[in-house]
RNA sequence: GGCGAAGUAGCUCAGCCGGUCAGAGCAGGCGGCUCAUAUCCGCCGUGUCGGGGGUUCGAGUCCCUCCUUCGCCA
């Protein structure tokens, strides 16, 4: 598939149901939506990229019921907590769609119109146990105690009409075709998955809600007692976007290049539904789908016991927009789950950004400043070592191998293929010493800072759809054209010498990384090295202080089954509900004598399971020869008061 | 319960179709430079590639099995 035909790279996001608080997932997906449109526009492609909010539904009309607003109303307020992220995160999309705009909806009721012409749709009767959270209907055997199997919520039994889509029609269809397209849903791993979801049979798809239930909708034409089932809705934002039904040369064209970044929680939806539902259109299927993984945020929930909560997104305002994206980009692997942690965040800040190529952009305008008037240098007339070579030479071929790894949606790969070009770039100079060679051979120098420039200038070319706003500026600082990037500027050489450089203080300050295990806070201070090999580590008092010790009261105690050793204690921390502990002591005390004492608990331990129960806490025992003896206070406080 | 994925240096992870695949970055140690944001460059890793079996001249790389973790489905 490298034909060089007119390409077209059209790329969605979900759309964001509207009544979400926008946070990183969202961010994520539209950062990468948004990074691998400028990469395919700078490789020379027509691009498109889309995204927006979907507005109908259940949970819409509800929400906007308890503000006393009508739905519209409502919508209109909320779609502007992801409008206006965007930019702050230089995101450009080419448009903004939202469900309940006319445009939209004329092309839903179109599509079920014809659907329902070409008998694709059939009215039928429903019987089902309906969940309103998650507006879903679940089979009796589906139910979990009687509760919905998602989130554990009511449902409701009801038996009406309804209107189906004939779904179990195409899916041998769907199977050939993910069968002969191995690249058509991304990861594979996720491939497997939907194989696997289609080895069952596949049921039709209800596809309408009666109007008496939920009105906030778009209603059926051929039944204006119903709306319309809000996937079958808001899939359809893809085509109705570019024009289906509506300026079709242009949504053939568009359409050509569809590709879907979704999160692998809406995987089904869409390599079935809304594959299924476009081959009843007749509409061809889009290129690729593809499913990102989650970011956990410090390795877990955010915990408010621990008192570490970062909302990712404030980042952006403390260290800049350019080293958040850049972080989402190098960190995660698309397709998989991800680890966020402001400390992982600062450490590619200060290593990547600030030490190789911050750093790289400062020395060379300084030198150049200084040796050179403040312009870029003219390039020797020929090569004359090995290293000018082998340094073009890696500028040359780094266009190609990034673009190869975008397209291989290696996005993390690329963006550190342009980094090793970086790196590369300081090591000549390292090599070539233009900075002692200046005092001899000035016009010598001026060619190797030129040619550190030109490399240089290539790297930032690349890393520009990763990071558009510094740069631009530090593209700007070296002398380069600026206007969007393209093709032809990854072609080396285009540096023009006598143009000014100018770069106003470091591109990346460096910050000071949170204290954590190993890394000296204070650089000046004499930081106590650890004993090389004897001895246990000393903690800093900040590590100490990460640890809660409280004083607790012993609520209940019990022996846990099919263990001699282990109690199940159930400790009053003054937090409202007693804590569940499961603590090593059996052998020693005796459930029952517990009950009233006080013990020291360590608080804030990570959870984890122990013998199957929960256990939310450690309680502090000295290991003595004959087992464990509990530390308590010598004379009683109140649960819940701190240890220090 | 069924299906699938993962388990590789202290940490985070690369390793496609079996044969320089035993690697990178970070952390740590030593050395060099001083144009630069205490930055940059060089050198240093004896890892049972989760356990066990098997196929093969040869296996992190294929097969079987077990363990652990995760995901999807039921």
């Amino acid at each position: 598939m490298t034909v060089a035909e007119d390409r077209v790279f059209y790329i969605t996001t979900p759309i964001y149901y509207v009544n979400d608080r926008p946070h990183i997932g969202h961010a994520y997906c539209t950062v990468l939506a948004d990074v691998l449109a400028r990469y395919h526009r700078l490789f020379g492609e027509e691009t498109f990229f889309l995204t927006g909010v979907d507005e109908h539904g259940q949970k819409v009309q509800e929400a906007a019921a308890k503000r006393g607003l009508s739905p519209q109303a409502h919508c209109d307020e909320m779609q502007a907590h992801f409008r206006n992220l965007w930019p702050t995160l230089h995101v450009v999309h080419d448009d903004f769609i939202r469900t309940t705009e006319p445009r939209h909806e004329a092309v839903v009721q179109e599509a079920l119109q014809r659907l329902w012409d070409a008998g694709e749709i059939y009215r039928g009767e429903y019987e089902g146990f309906y969940s309103p959270r998650v507006e879903k209907f679940f089979t009796a055997e589906e139910l979990v105690d009687g509760k919905c199997p998602e989130t554990g919520g009511e449902v409701f039994r009801i038996q009406e009409a309804n209107y189906f889509f004939r779904m179990s029609r195409y899916q041998d269809a769907l199977i050939d075709h993910i069968r002969r397209n191995p690249d058509f849903i991304a990861p594979e791993s996720r491939r497997n998955e939907v194989l696997g979801f289609l080895s069952q049979p596949l049921k039709d798809l209800c596809i309408s809600r009666p109007k008496a239930r939920l009105s906030w909708g778009i209603p059926l034409p051929f039944d204006p007692e119903f709306v319309t089932y809000v996937w079958f809705d808001a899939l359809l934002n893809y085509c109705s976007a570019i024009g289906l039904y509506r300026d079709e040369e242009r949504f053939r064209r568009l359409w050509s290049g569809a590709h879907h970044l979704i999160g692998k929680d809406i995987l089904t939806t869409h390599s079935v539904y809304w594959t299924t539902m476009l081959m009843a259109l007749g509409l061809p299927l889009p290129r690729r789908i593809i499913a990102h993984g989650w970011w956990l945020v410090d390795r877990t929930k955010m915990s408010k016991s621990l008192g570490n909560v970062v909302d990712p997104l404030s980042l952006k305002d403390r260290y800049g927009v350019d080293s958040l994206r850049y972080f989402l980009m190098r960190e995660m692997v698309v397709g998989l789950d991800a680890d966020f942690s402001e400390e992982a965040f600062l450490r590619r800040h200060n290593f990547d950004l600030a030490n190789d190529l911050g750093n790289l952009v400062n020395r060379l305008v300084r030198f150049a400043e200084r040796a050179f008037q403040g312009r870029v240098p003219p390039p020797a007339d020929r090569e004359v070592s090995s290293q000018d070579r082998s340094l073009r030479e890696m500028a040359q071929a780094a266009g190609p191998l990034v673009r190869s790894l975008v397209e291989a949606l290696r996005v993390e790969q690329a963006v550190e293929a342009a980094m090793n070009l970086v790196r590369r770039i300081n090591r000549y100079l390292a090599e070539t010493e233009p900075f002692k060679v200046v005092k001899e051979d000035p016009a010598r120098a001026g060619a190797l800072v030129y040619q550190a420039l030109e490399a240089l200038r290539i790297a930032l070319t690349l890393l520009r759809p990763v990071m558009p706003g510094k740069c631009t500026e530090l593209l700007k600082a070296i002398g380069a054209d600026t206007t969007e990037g393209r093709l032809e500027d990854l072609r080396w050489g285009g540096l023009a010498a006598g143009t000014p450089l100018a770069l106003e203080g470091a591109p990346f300050p460096r910050h000071e990384v949170p204290s954590f295990e190993g890394e000296p806070a204070a650089p000046a201070a004499e930081a106590p090295k650890a004993p090389a090999s004897e001895g246990p580590a000393l903690v800093s008092i900040e590590d100490f202080q990460k640890i809660q010790w409280k004083v607790g009261t012993v609520v209940s105690a019990a022996p846990v089954p099919g263990s001699d050793k282990l109690l199940a204690l159930e400790v009053d921390l003054g937090e409202g509900a007693p804590r569940p502990l499961v603590a090593g002591i059996g052998k020693v005390y005796d459930p029952a004598s517990l009950v009233g004492r006080q013990v020291v608990v360590v608080a804030n331990l990570a959870p984890r399971k122990v013998f199957g129960r929960e256990s939310r806490g450690m309680v502090l025992a000295a290991s003595g020869d004959q087992g464990p003896v509990l530390l308590a206070p010598m004379a009683p406080v109140p649960p819940g008061t701190p240890v220090r």
